[in-house]
DNA sequence: GTGAAAGCGCTAACAG
DNA sequence: CTGTTAGCGCTTTCAC
């Protein structure tokens, strides 16, 4: 008999039971009588098969008579028995079936950055294929962060993928290590031994600074991400500029001046946002000796600066080029396009999804490099004379 | 002796043990010899004392000598043991420690709405504290989207918070009812009988059009969010202006109403994206008889009425007004403040935390409506003449 | 094709 | 304060 919804507990939270009353487990027949949800067990008795045979009718792995799969399925209808307690499944199997994905900074500055967003949609959709599930796992990249997270000292997960590492990496994968929690690193430092995916930031930004020398700028001036966990806001000295906390900042610098450009000045932000950008562009521009060109790391710090340039009275490109990098659709800056670095966001994500299957097939994974592509857009053009 | 880490496997992902030699676990004394990973067992045997005891050490959850913790602290560490598995805690315990959050659209697009994003970090701010996990739970809203996401099915979740919804509540809810899982609804019907944490957009949508009306305008277009899963693009015939699908998008337009404004047109858009504002403002502004004010429910779509305002040479708000709902930053409109109803959105993540913490607490937590506040920016003015 | 048995790793009574 | 005991709910050999 069914029980009627409303006379059960309304939401009846899965908790330990009560010891049972006598040893055995309470008398075969009889729906659930307590406000238990009832287990696999209870299906098999009204069944009337072994625990084993009602197993297999949910997992299908294995051979079973179809009329029996259909005898434990009825029963589960007739019980509300609602699938295998995934808690029981898990640690049987050994597996929880959840990969944790550590993003590099307060999801509100995080995701506030399409790039992040994306690389995280094209991973959720893999892992999804995989029937895997994202456990988001917040890691502060502040100065004075609370050391690492809880979630990642004692969540459960298979493997984690640790988005824009690069300055807290050692504690993070420390402690993901001791746990012999299998990761894959997404845009971090390539000499952890950890499978690492991550695009040609290097040569992409010497593409885009040729591309400018090119039109004849000699006055470049460039607009990083963060170089550490303590995000100043301003000019970086000269002696300062070598060797960036964050990976990124550092390979995206080292690229320009592969390119032969000795930047007219180094401008590092706190975080890749439009306002920042626009801090940047007001600062530099109407500095004494403005840059005929700014370079930026990012296309949201990029955008940015074309603000504060409109701002001031600048036509971009007659009267300075600016250039991004990442390849986002900046609606708000229509119809101008950013000239830009396009990488392929969803294409990382979905790399590193195809990196935690490897590990989880128990190979290594290599690392993998994706290409980019320089977009020519409608905010660079010759330098002025 | 401790085992160098270059001789163990690189990844000992957590597999079920074959079955052990002969019924007894492995003799006592001496590491792990395997590439398997110890076990509280082990390290209860290495320490000398009882599993329990070891399980103490750790929980801090009942008395236990500080000279025993330690040894079994010290024999842990020795083992390499990096504290219990969550999988046998998790099972043991009945809970799993994650919190499903069922985001209400295509990852894409729910994140680049900075209004998630806002709410998903209170709330994750929230559920840190409480040491609970998110798992990310992809629920497409799109029409023909492929059922329910397995994970709704199968995965481990204490409690589930429903972000947006609003059309597909009665699949996911009725998923998550028969799992016997409890579930908080954000900005969803209220009808439902689950707690709801929601904000009164109805009366600050009122309020913001009697602003308009008090300035003197009588033509006030409308641009909405979706009404259904078709997600259409262009105008709304006045027969079918009554109930979308969606609740937010009803609500806001019954607060226009309720100010006893009629809209001089109703424009859908297929999600709250600038660019779909910029199409809606290009369409209505080049109609044969404009309005003299556009009201937007979100802000994200009223800058793109403004950007397209702009594009067309009209100025805001000497020409046309325009105002939003959410309360963003919105750095690319500066130096322009755009009029707009601002709802707490950090504060309805964390509300909606409280109610999953209530929750698991065995409480029925009671609905929330949480205030928002009109914000009178530079994009509204008097009616042009 | 089906059933019996053996745990996965842990915690929480309860007894000493 | 510590040890004993009894499972949480499930999957997976292995016999039959």
């Amino acid at each position: 008999m069914r029980i009627p919804t409303i006379l059960r507990v309304r939401w009846p939270l899965r908790q330990p039971r009560p010891p049972r009353p006598a040893g055995r487990r309470r008398p075969t027949g009889g729906g659930p009588l307590s406000s238990q949800r009832p287990t696999l067990a209870d299906v098999a008795a009204a069944a009337g098969v072994s625990v084993s045979t009602a197993s297999l009718a949910f997992s299908g792995a294995g051979p079973i008579a179809a009329a029996t799969r259909q005898r434990v399925l009825d029963a589960a209808t007739a019980l509300d028995y609602a699938g295998p307690n995934p808690l029981g499944r898990q640690l049987r199997r050994g597996r929880s079936g959840i990969v944790g994905v550590v993003v590099g900074d307060a999801l509100r500055r995080s995701f506030r950055d399409p790039v992040s967003v994306q690389v995280l949609d094209g991973l959720v959709g893999t892992l999804g294929a995989l029937d895997l599930g994202v456990l988001l796992i917040p890691n502060s990249c502040d100065a004075g962060a609370p050391a690492v997270d809880p979630l990642l000292e004692s969540a459960a997960m298979d493997v984690a993928v640790l988005l824009w590492g690069g300055t807290t990496d050692a504690e993070v994968l420390g402690a993901l290590r001791r746990r012999g929690v299998p990761t894959v690193l997404v845009e971090g430092s390539r000499t952890a031994d950890v499978p690492v995916v991550g695009i040609d930031d290097r040569g992409g930004m010497a593409r885009l600074a040729r591309h400018l020398t090119d039109l004849g700028h000699r006055r470049i001036s460039v607009v990083t991400l963060p170089f550490s966990r303590e995000r100043h806001e301003g000019l970086v000295d000269e002696a300062d500029r070598h060797e960036p906390a964050w990976v990124i900042t550092g390979r995206r610098l080292a690229g320009v001046l592969d390119a032969g450009v000795v930047p007219h000045s180094v401008w590092e932000t706190p975080a890749s946002l439009v306002e920042h950008g626009a801090v940047a562009g007001r600062a530099l521009l109407t500095a004494p000796e403005p840059p005929t060109a700014i370079l930026c790391q990012s296309d949201l710090l990029a955008s940015g600066v074309v603000l504060a340039a409109r701002e001031l009275g600048l036509r971009v490109p007659q009267d300075v080029s600016v250039a991004g990098f990442d390849g986002l659709d900046l609606p708000w800056l229509a119809p101008d396009v950013l000239t830009s670095v396009v990488q392929p966001l969803a294409e990382k994500g979905a790399a590193a999804g195809h990196a935690v299957e490897a590990l989880l097939a128990g190979e290594q994974p290599a690392n993998v490099e994706l290409p980019v592509t320089l977009r020519i857009g409608t905010t660079t053009g010759p330098a002025p004379a």
